[in-house]
DNA sequence: CTGTTAGCGCTTTCAA
DNA sequence: TTGAAAGCGCTAACAG
């Protein structure tokens, strides 16, 4: 089935059946209703493949989501989804390896859909950043923070890392914690990581209170069974701390159910404060001390940037969006 | 960037560039190095629309998940994408809404990817089976079952959800458990739901046991939030019930919030069993009494009779793959 | 308002 | 072993 076959069936010219098809205005509505009836008798599909081989640009815009298994991801990427369908915009969706290089993958999507702009969803505009500068059209990062790119058109949209890290911390020492360990992500890998660690140390520091990473900071993958097995590593290596700072609500989860094992109560024995405000961290038991990212109001100011760059050209921005502390039962008052 | 500005600097023709790019062998080794070389600094990459224009087949496989918030969905795509990692085809992911027709879906996929096989995560095939009878290519439904549609190549994996539920039921009721409430999904909704709340009745009635709908039957979405509301009106409508089946691990642990909220204990006060066998459920406390469905083998075992089907015209297979019951901590004895 | 036609970038025959 | 050229299905410019 082809826009040809449809034509003849028709009785009339491809260009018209193509006219008809992309809503253009110069059709007689006598020659519209003839062939959207042989268009829905047959349930046609323009090929897109052959369409986009054409357009400059395809009033799409891509979404590209690395590391497809993030609760806080999923939820970002329901709600554009959601947001998009009322626009004028269609709405795709690439999913990427935890290891491939997101800024050659925008460079293809690029070049194949050609999309009006491109969110990422998880990457590191920092890693790629050469990658990145040769990309000339609309992206807005949400989530990961990204610095200016000179020559880009590239946004963020991310919550204050380093803000919120501090404010946890500074909510553990209030509480009376002092011997703090901290449940992080590879140091080497993602910005996240580091600048909550920053944000964190800026605290302790604050309150002249020193950190020794070999005893105090446990190395884990975004998971529950890495972050029990932190938890273990910590209470073997700082069995004497009385607070963890775990860098997601997954492992903080992780953590809670490890040390119940090990016959440590969560907030009894051990405090602990997660990151991210997912969902689960209300409806487990305990409920969970931790920094809520506002998911829906990252993805909904994302797109809205995305779009002002794209019809209003406006020029790219790197923004916050606040984040609320959720003081949960998870801490418990030492003093 | 096309193929041709690449000619022209080699000084070859467009065949011989396309020759290369797609490793024919009647190309010598000279014009391989050269051309390649001019390739590689420019970091070309064919057009993917021009190429799938042309093309019969792409050795792609494509995979349609509908409502990617799913987790379990989640862990069955990571899984397909690491085994189809070293394989001669590559993946392709299609996120449909929770609300697509799946099969329309797949048929324009089919028309635009050119994919020599599809796999549905999270579709019904029940419900749309006019659509997936004009899908004349290997397809395979993981965790969702399907009957099978005569005149297709329509294969499905899945774990059997009538048995699973009736060993559930057959649980709570070794247990000492009668009065039993469900937190289940509409019924007028997915096959699932229905299949298991099936099973959960075929056990009552074998034992003798009557089940008021009405009084018992909590409609829920497979969501925390609403798992819990479906607990609150359970309590109200059925204050005595001594246990609850959930049907998914999800709703399990929303009830299990609303239930400790309402001052009832789990499993102290009120059983509890879920369904799916998540990782969180291992990790929320109380561990889950659940059915483990066996993700990594339902991914593994529906892309082998994909490839099947495939490569060695295998016949089309409706397989069901082991669960596992997991006794966890949130069922008491009560006899 | 409608028909005709030149490509979009690529693969693949056919000739050389 | 290589070059030339015919399309794949579609859009848009042009002519009528």
């Amino acid at each position: 089935m082809t826009i040809k076959d449809i034509a003849r069936e028709c009785g009339c010219a491809v260009g018209t059946v193509s006219r008809v098809l992309n809503n253009h205005p110069d059709v007689s509505e006598k020659t519209r209703e003839k062939v959207m009836a042989v268009v829905k008798k047959h349930d046609f599909i323009l090929n897109a493949n052959a369409k986009l081989l054409k357009a400059q640009d395809s009033k799409t815009i891509q979404i590209l989501v690395k590391g497809s298994s993030s609760i806080l991801l999923n939820s970002l990427l329901e709600r554009i989804q959601k947001r998009m369908e009322p626009l004028q915009y269609s709405a795709g969706v690439v999913v990427l390896d935890e290891y491939d290089n997101e800024a050659k993958a925008a460079n293809r999507v690029y070049y194949e859909q050609k999309p009006v702009g491109i969110i990422f969803l998880g990457g590191s505009p920092d890693l790629f950043e050469e990658d990145f500068a040769r990309l000339q059209l609309p992206c807005v990062v949400i989530s990961n923070e990204a610095k200016p790119i000179e020559g880009t058109l590239l946004s963020s949209v991310s919550t204050d890392n380093f803000t919120a890290a501090c404010h946890s911390a500074d909510y553990l020492l209030q509480m009376g914690h002092t011997k703090i360990g901290v449940i992080g992500g590879d140091l080497c890998g993602s910005g996240i990581t580091q600048r909550r660690y920053d944000g964190f140390l800026a605290s302790l520091a604050k309150a002249g209170i020193a950190f020794d990473f070999a005893k105090a900071y446990a190395t884990a993958k975004y998971s529950f069974e890495d972050g029990a097995k932190a938890a273990g590593t910590l209470m073997e290596r700082y069995p004497d701390l009385t607070a963890i700072f775990a860098m997601s609500d997954v492992m903080a989860i992780g953590a809670i159910r490890r040390l119940a094992d090990l016959g440590r109560r969560v907030p009894d024995d051990v405090s602990i404060v997660g990151f991210d405000g997912i969902p689960l961290s209300e409806y487990y038991q305990p409920r969970l001390a931790t920094i809520r990212q506002q998911t829906d109001l990252l993805a909904d100011e994302g797109l809205n940037i995305l779009l002002d760059t794209i019809e209003r050209n406006a020029s790219p921005r790197n923004t916050f969006i606040p984040f609320e502390f959720i003081a949960g039962e998870s801490v418990r008052r030492l003093i």
